[in-house]
DNA sequence: GTCCTTTCGATACGGTGTATCGATCGATAC
DNA sequence: GTATCGATCGATACACCGTATCGAAAGGAC
């Protein structure tokens, strides 16, 4: 970890050690490193992946990457796009117009389980590499010529508005089960031991609503709950649709 | 922004400069201090708020704010709930619960376009603070004893849905604003500046609905796409009612 | 006035992303 | 085979980050 100081030169040159002939190039190559990259996240999260310690993972150093890669963001939106590339490779959205926004939605929620990072790497910026266009074409194209679609301002309204849904319900998902990751406490530890916090709240009195919910609600697991979200967009969409035809 | 490097004490003591009264103690505050790193937010973006810079701003060295903070995330949460605060001092949500649903995610969106740096904070954690239980606790309120929705969990479901949707949807045009916003372009612009390369993709003959979208789709502004998609969630949750009274 | 306690902030440490540039290596020209 | 050139690599450096530590200064108690 220490940068060893290159000891002063006060030894004669065949003193001192061999430079070791530079074991491998391994040529390297933007996809080697995006691989690199998402693996150290998967596996360390997403606060790990810096570019000194991808480049060490490939036996390189920093600078390194700046040959493959013009900037850290650069290599996170490869990451992005790499992700993306995974729910292209799937295969096309087949079915009804609700059967393939319905597998969308799942596919990418699928997606953020498996690389919890993504969520906060969707955040910010807007993304248009080419897998994450061939997702987008996929699902215009899952819609293209569905009966109440004709227009490629409904499709896009249709796509968008599940989409927002999506990543909104992905990021609440994150977000609780991050705080329960990153304590080391399952879903059962961690409602207990915050909710002396909220007890406290509502004994204030000032949340008689958010009381409510402690005692009656029956927190349904995240599946559902998304099942259900999704359910009810699919059914407001269904419901504009013989408006747009008049 | 160099610390001086106190010059080497070749100096006798009264040739020194004086150390300078104090300037002013300023007592100083958890409040002050979420201020200064919001208005700094607001000013120079979430990227500029530093421990140093925020301490700056207060006439402070970095470590004076560990006094009042004892992390930096707890002030990023503390700048998130003081948001928060903004929205409930507006009001309770009024109306029908359709009127009230409606109110709560323009509100959340207006906030959001008040603070860009929001989207980027609200992802990652789950948000507790006092502000926060009351924006939820309101529209909760707002929503109890409607015709339809007499079950906590009915009401969880409808808020949790419509919230999940403004999150998307914000992140949408954040993300799409950001990247006109920090490349210094127009809207106009930027589209003119990126349309090249979608050119060139659809160009592959791999992106047939892509090309359809570029040719024919009139891109209504943001404000219609969010008032379009969030009917359709209402609609979505009004045609659910019924069948949940069964 | 002296001692004690509390507070403050300068300094330091280990980390980050990235610019610079000398050294090194491979290929080409003779 | 040797010399030269050009590309490539990575050590070093810089500015900045969040925060732990701890000596010095300030304020209060006696």
């Amino acid at each position: 970890m220490s940068q060893k100081p290159r000891e002063p030169e006060t030894a004669l040159i065949w003193e001192r050690p061999e430079p070791a002939p530079r074991p491998k190039p391994e040529p390297l190559s933007r996809e080697r490193i995006v691989r690199a990259a998402l693996t150290l996240a998967d596996t360390e999260g997403l606060a790990s992946v810096s570019v000194r310690k991808v480049a060490a993972a490939l036996d390189a150093g920093p600078m390194r990457l700046y040959g493959y890669v013009s900037t850290k963001e650069e290599l996170l939106e490869l990451m992005v796009d790499a992700v993306y590339g995974e729910l292209v490779a799937e295969g096309p959205l087949r079915g009804s117009w609700r059967e393939a926004l319905r597998a969308m939605a799942q596919r990418t929620r699928r997606a953020a389980h498996a690389h919890p990072w993504l969520v906060d790497l969707l955040v910010g910026r807007i993304h248009l590499g080419p897998h994450a266009l061939a997702y987008l074409e996929a699902a215009l194209a899952a819609l293209d010529g569905a009966p109440g679609f004709e227009t490629v301002d409904a499709i896009l309204q249709a796509v968008g508005t599940v989409n927002a849904f999506v990543i909104g319900a992905i990021r609440n998902e994150a977000s609780e089960r991050s705080a329960e990751r990153e304590s080391g406490m399952t879903k059962k530890e961690w409602q207990h031991a915050t909710s002396p916090y909220l007890e406290r709240m509502v004994a204030t009195g000032r949340f008689p609503m958010l009381g409510k919910v402690m005692r009656e609600a029956t927190h349904p697991s995240f599946d559902v709950a998304f099942d259900q979200g999704l359910d009810c967009i699919l059914e407001g969409l269904a419901t504009r649709l013989p408006r747009r035809k008049k």
